[in-house]
DNA sequence: CTTATATTTTAGTACATACTAACTTTTTGG
DNA sequence: CCAAAAAGTTAGTATGTACTAAAATATAAG
């Protein structure tokens, strides 16, 4: 594994992060969505992606979009491992807030070494999820690729346990700690306004409000000992506590 | 000050910073030394230097050599920042070896966040020098500008306390290590070889040989409770003019 | 002072990465 | 099924950073 790649530029790998993130399966990742991700024009993107298939990173089909090659996940996979590692060091290591933390470790990524990555993991104890709930890949490339429901997607009465939420916007992550909405947090959906309206759920026993375009961004696990019935009331008693990740706060 | 300045990359960083280490007093940095400095063809730094003049970071004197700005300056000073206390973490934090951290910080320095950076110095109680003796410069850009003398200039029976070592070469710091030689290590010149031969000198209570190659990148202070017992008086000598070592792989 | 040598710059080129404008292909909605 | 919209590509250009080869200038040696 690992031959001697010709080194590449951290853009280059920011692409095949972007295509990783993009795809769906089946679905290829479009160059208009990486461009908007990636806040370049899309020609530019045509571009890289012709080198990034002469590289063997990245198969494309013309017009229709881009997939990983195996050698190109691997790379996002590493560099998704670096990302992780770091955010989840600057967190409980150096106090970084965990809404401030994406943008650092964005640049960090692509100057740590794989040794830098291996000594952080060793003193944050292997983590295997970051502080907004992401799963860390190991250093051989395996993750966990679950998909988790979104906040969205729940039904009135039903209960969850928050799994992850996207890290890419400080502002959601503040609009969303303020309401005690984080990894591991149990809710439960009390209503929903039709045509994405707001979403009234309790966090804890917080009643809260959701803006949809929030909503969109927190992955659940759905807890079917809450969403079983739908009883208005109801007196709170024994929940596990059931705490997977190692992480922080 | 600190205006907007568009964003340097990290090659422009690194030729302010191997300007600043090259510059001495008056003399402007060479093209050339530069060049071998940074592992890059001596016309490409011309090309480079042209452009940083056009930014007012360097002043450039035709066919002469160049020195930094006063805005030149404050950058490599916060570069010079960053690499000193990223090493200063890597070792104290992270478990790496003092000798080996000087191309992880080479990479970080140029990703490192002002905010990162003041996190981590804060952990470590604000140092004041780098694992290798090397001052780290202050937030506002101070920075101890004492010169100290190289081992090799010293003459036999004179005492000294080793106060920084280059940082650059691996294999040196090992093998410095290996004797003992260490900010802070207690010498005492016993005997020296004329011609550039090696160097024979008591190591707290060891006596160690020392090439004269390693000799030259090992800086003392001269320490006078010892080295009055000297036969060999010397007035005032020897500015660092020489540069006889070709470190580095 | 004059020439040989060392140092530095210019000229011309290449590659990675970005852009805008114009064109091509695919998808969609009537 | 076809025209308009959406998605994607090509063409031509710019910038940063590198290179080699050749020319210009400075310095050192006689």
């Amino acid at each position: 594994m690992t031959k001697p790649r010709p080194e590449l530029t951290g853009q280059a790998e920011d692409y095949l992060k972007a295509i990783y993130e993009l795809e769906r399966g089946d679905a290829p990742a479009g160059t208009n969505a990486l461009a908007e991700r990636l806040g370049i024009a899309a020609a530019s993107v045509s571009g890289m992606l012709q080198r990034l298939a002469r590289l063997g990173l990245v198969k494309t089909e013309r017009y229709r979009g881009s997939r990983l090659t195996e050698p190109g996940r691997a790379v996002a996979l590493q560099l998704i491992r670096r990302h992780r590692i770091i955010e989840s060091y600057l967190v409980t290591r150096l106090g970084f807030a965990w809404d401030d933390v994406h943008h650092e470790a964005e640049q960090l990524e692509h100057a740590a070494s794989p040794e830098l990555i291996e000594r952080m993991a060793k003193v944050l104890g292997n983590p295997t999820a970051d502080p907004h709930g992401a799963p860390i890949p190991t250093a051989e490339g395996r993750v966990d690729e679950r998909r988790f429901e979104s906040i969205a997607a729940l039904e009135p009465g039903a209960g969850a346990r928050v799994a992850r939420m996207s890290d890419r916007d400080p502002k959601l992550l503040r609009y969303l700690a303020g309401r005690g909405i984080r990894p591991g947090a149990r809710i439960r959906i009390e209503a929903k306004e039709p045509f994405d309206g707001p979403i009234v759920l309790t966090v804890g026993r917080e009643r809260q409000t959701l803006a949809p375009g929030a909503a969109a961004n927190v992955w659940v696990e759905p807890d079917a000992s809450v969403s079983a019935a739908a009883p208005k009331s109801r007196a709170r008693g024994g929940t596990p506590k059931r705490r997977a990740s190692g992480n922080s706060r």
